[in-house]
DNA sequence: AAACACAAATGAATCGATTCATGTACGATT
DNA sequence: AATCGTACATGAATCGATTCATTTGTGTTT
């Protein structure tokens, strides 16, 4: 059996009391009993118990993060960067991947409660307002990620989607382009909606004779953007638009390789294209790909440290971090000569 | 405060371990009983405290997954396996990034020691067999994923990367070519070295005048692949391969964008580029890139399984289960014309 | 020498779920 | 009527770390 705290006090000639103090506040045990706790505690190779910790004191050293989409690179950056903020306080990420399916979302979020973590990230997707409410009237508070909390009940951090919907069709139209199609679905997903709301505002903002239309996708994936991309081409070519937003970057990535006829790449002589996210495939993709970027690493740092912030002092009222994206401008939106 | 079984009880008029047993073996409890609790929870909304079950039990519902790279898409499939299957088991998944870092590989041991996760499923970077034994002796049993466990002391899943490198590396013979780059690095991964063996083993087995060099790398990433690229080109032409045979996507993705010249891309024509995951950006790339696909999310879920096994049944002895990869050809080693 | 302050160490009580030896009730069997 | 078997239910003991009221020890002050 592996060693208990008793095993450590035995060994080292003192009481299980000052072993624990030993762990938690050294301060307050003498230098001596210290180092004959720590030569204990090498030599039987004592491990602390992280379940009866949890259970008489009440902390916990994870949180919880549950992910819209783990595939997504771009929230593979976000996991990461709570992590590296997490793993300096010596607290571990569980992880949990929704893929856009509510059942997957509550699962993780009951698991969560049983587990008592110390509080819990989410990009959401259903209405989980009253999952969160029930969550902090146990003491567990959550934070929302990539998703500004409307009503201001929890704290958020997030990009400022309109905007860069904003922004990205701005661009295009000042390269040119006045036929423009937005690309994206489902809907239920609050960052579709907001940047199209954006790109909306850009066209009737701009002075000049803009057009939009909207292509639905039904997932935020390569498949359905080059999906999307042979529905476009299937068109007789005067009905084409001539620049194409992309919610975000797995679906432009589609839409590139839909968007080759006989090895020729319309983009961006025919056609101009801009995505989402800046991932790490879109300045490598052939025709380097345009994007609105995200600052995806620091949204995760910083979701993760207004989590602990505000567990370390629930007093603290929700507070709202907004980013504000970035335009990457590349070949993919080049002006056509 | 949150409810407890102790309360539970007492609202449905039953003892705690009547309570306990309702959760745990129903069958042993009159009908009566069960309804009556399920009642009394749901009228508290209690929820089990996993640390006391933990300790008391010592049973526990998380596994740990620790990941070499947490960017790259291939792991993202493969931890969605696993996720997959542990969900459907009512386990969650811990899980640490290691970014190739010796160091943070050894902090999420730690964490899931003291954590008393149920399994570890580890792709590992540095020499850990002395901490997986330490981890077996406590009871927590670990799986090699995408790794092949040299000395069979662990179970493993894994793909066979000497066969990959090799069919990968026959494939580009078979096209024509001749003067084949190995691009890959660094040595310490284990999965590059052995695809380099492979490819070896093809140029030996060939007929023909083949030749092979290496093109290190410091990681596996598209910037690495992109840099690699730049200084294949700034060679003298005559100096060039025929033949790029990358480690894997990421490097591959990189190349395929670094052999970009006035907007001309090199491959296929020039030189051929074979890529190893096959990843969800592999088919979408501009030259759709040829690859070896492993069965990511079937690795994980396999993973995944073997170890519930082995902790069901501590008596099992380890088993290495390896995959065979798979040729995927496309357009970025056709033939020349 | 007595009184006091302070530092350090002690160990029993505690967290909440599980387990298991023991108890109870009731019908079946002799 | 006595005995037995079965089905349920009970509740005290337990897991291991933490906490805190108490004790012990040492030095200082009067």
């Amino acid at each position: 059996m592996a060693a208990s705290i008793r095993d450590v006090a035995q060994r080292a000639g003192v009481s299980v009391g000052t072993v624990s103090n030993v762990l938690n506040r050294p301060a307050e045990v003498s230098a001596e009993s210290v180092s004959r706790v720590h030569r204990a505690i090498e030599e039987l190779g004592y491990v602390r118990n992280d379940a009866a910790r949890k259970l008489r004191a009440g902390v916990s050293t994870t949180v919880g993060f549950v992910v819209l989409d783990g595939q997504n690179p771009f929230f593979g950056d976000v996991v990461r960067g709570a992590e590296d903020e997490a793993s300096r306080h010596g607290i571990a990420v569980l992880y949990g991947n929704t893929d856009e399916d509510v059942a997957r979302e509550r699962m993780y979020l009951d698991l969560f409660e049983e587990q008592q973590v110390r509080g819990v990230l989410i990009s959401p997707y259903g209405d989980i307002q009253p999952r969160l409410e029930r969550l902090r009237a146990r003491g567990i508070r959550a934070v929302l990620v990539d998703r500004f909390s409307g009503d201001g009940r929890f704290s958020s951090v997030s990009v400022d989607s309109v905007v860069g919907g904003r922004m990205a069709v701005e661009h295009l139209i000042e390269t040119g382009r006045r036929r423009i199609a937005f690309v994206g679905g489902p809907f239920e997903i609050r960052q579709v909606t907001d940047r199209l709301a954006g790109a909306r505002v850009a066209v009737e903002n701009s002075g000049s004779p803009v057009e939009i239309e909207v292509i639905a996708t039904s997932a935020l994936t390569v498949a359905e953007g080059a999906a999307a991309g042979a529905r476009i081409l299937d068109r007789p070519r005067r009905d084409w638009p001539d620049a194409l937003f992309a919610a975000n970057d797995l679906l432009a990535l589609g839409l590139l390789q839909g968007l080759v006829i006989d090895g020729r790449m319309l983009v961006p002589h025919e056609i101009a294209l801009i995505g989402f996210d800046d991932n790490v495939f879109a300045a490598a993709a052939a025709v380097p790909l345009s994007s609105m970027r995200q600052p995806s690493r620091m949204i995760g740092r910083t979701a993760l440290r207004v989590l602990l912030e505000e567990t370390a002092d629930p007093d603290l009222i929700p507070r709202q971090t907004v980013f504000q994206p970035e335009l990457m401008v590349r070949a993919s939106t080049s002006p056509r000569h």
